[in-house]
DNA sequence: ATGGTTCTGGACCGCACGGTCAACATATGC
DNA sequence: GCATATGTTGACCGTGCGGTCCAGAACCAT
């Protein structure tokens, strides 16, 4: 009944989430977004709305699939969730000498120190967001309880919220290029104050 | 011999900060700048160069206060250190939910977010703070292992880069909002898992 | 008072910004 | 194959951007 789209969206919003997030919100013009996605002003606008309302779909899938991944990596069925603990801590680590060049830090903290304080949206996603991430840290953390890696006398929920803290820390040292021992260290020290048994399990 | 200037160096360079602080680099205009500062733009190119020059004078200047005020407070002579430590992140959880409307997160958290990707200076500035940060606190770890508040077999500079990374992740949730509930959470299992002995001394 | 020197204010510049729009292309339903 | 509906393209718009510049103001030394 009418013309198809000759893009496809979800490969837009692909080359759109790097754009923002390689310059952050402000100082991504909509000449960028139209040369990285390829779409002309007009196909941009029919298919998104204004470059706020595009931002918020970048963020939005951006979260739900950090969220997702981190649900698949915790809950996942293998090893131990003491060990599950372990890597994520373990690629924190890595994440801050991966590669080459500085590093690029997760597009939610960037967007959150960016916008939250002046856009509604943006601060309630982040929100939602980290809440995710503690729940199902909290999650792994009784888990491991359970288990007997963690001892059963701490606070699951308090636990969670240390975690959390300390890897959205090491987000912010990473971003700012911070040597790779303080990360190490940081990650060393937060799993054993949390009372995690040391190594293979 | 010539003409004195007609205001104060350091007033704009606080306006100016407060300026940045609320919006962010690229989000600053330079009419936002001569507006909140009183200054022409003649005046202000001649006093501090361009926009970038200028942000740079602040960011140096904030960070130089952040760490003098760290120190003044973390070594200053009075109560114990591990009260001081305990002190200290009482009142970052308290700036969460400080005065009213979105907290605004530290200029140095946010700068480190928009621009240390791509602008060496930044980065280099936000590292060398947060290892003077380090150091105090790895310092006053000492101090409190000293005074038996803290065991000795901690070592103090992975207990204070673990401490360093919980604040930075504390400064991220509050940028986001985070309940305090959750903060406090942080707080006070950053402060158990340390070893620090509770309460009152 | 005068000359030398710096500071000030704002007019001005070229540019790129976010956003709109109308002419045209391309599909579907009949 | 024509009517209809949507997608696409890029020219176009007004605005505000960062930055320059210069005419005049203000001060000091003499």
């Amino acid at each position: 009944m009418a013309r198809p789209r000759k893009f496809d969206e979800q490969q837009v919003l692909r080359s759109a989430t790097e754009t923002f997030w390689t310059s952050g919100f402000a100082a991504t013009s909509l000449d960028d977004l139209m040369r990285t996605t390829g779409l002309g002003k007009g196909s941009l606008y029919g298919a998104f709305g204004d470059k706020q309302a595009l931002f918020q779909r970048v963020l939005d899938g951006y979260c739900a699939d950090a969220a997702a991944g981190l649900r698949e990596r915790l809950s996942g069925p293998e090893s131990s969730s003491a060990a599950r603990i372990r890597t994520l801590f373990d690629m924190m680590v890595a994440a801050a000498s991966g590669s080459s060049g500085p590093p690029r830090a997760c597009l939610l903290a960037k967007s959150t120190a960016e916008l939250a304080a002046t856009n509604a949206d943006v601060a309630a996603r982040a929100q939602q967001t980290f809440a995710t991430i503690a729940d199902l840290l909290q999650a792994e953390v009784e888990s491991a309880q359970a288990a007997g890696d963690i001892p059963a006398d701490r606070n699951a929920r308090r636990t969670a919220h240390h975690l959390l803290a300390v890897l959205r820390g090491m987000e912010a040292l990473t971003e700012a290029g911070m040597d790779e021992s303080v990360l190490r260290d940081a990650a060393d020290a937060a799993l054993m104050a949390v009372g995690l048994r040391p190594e293979g399990q």
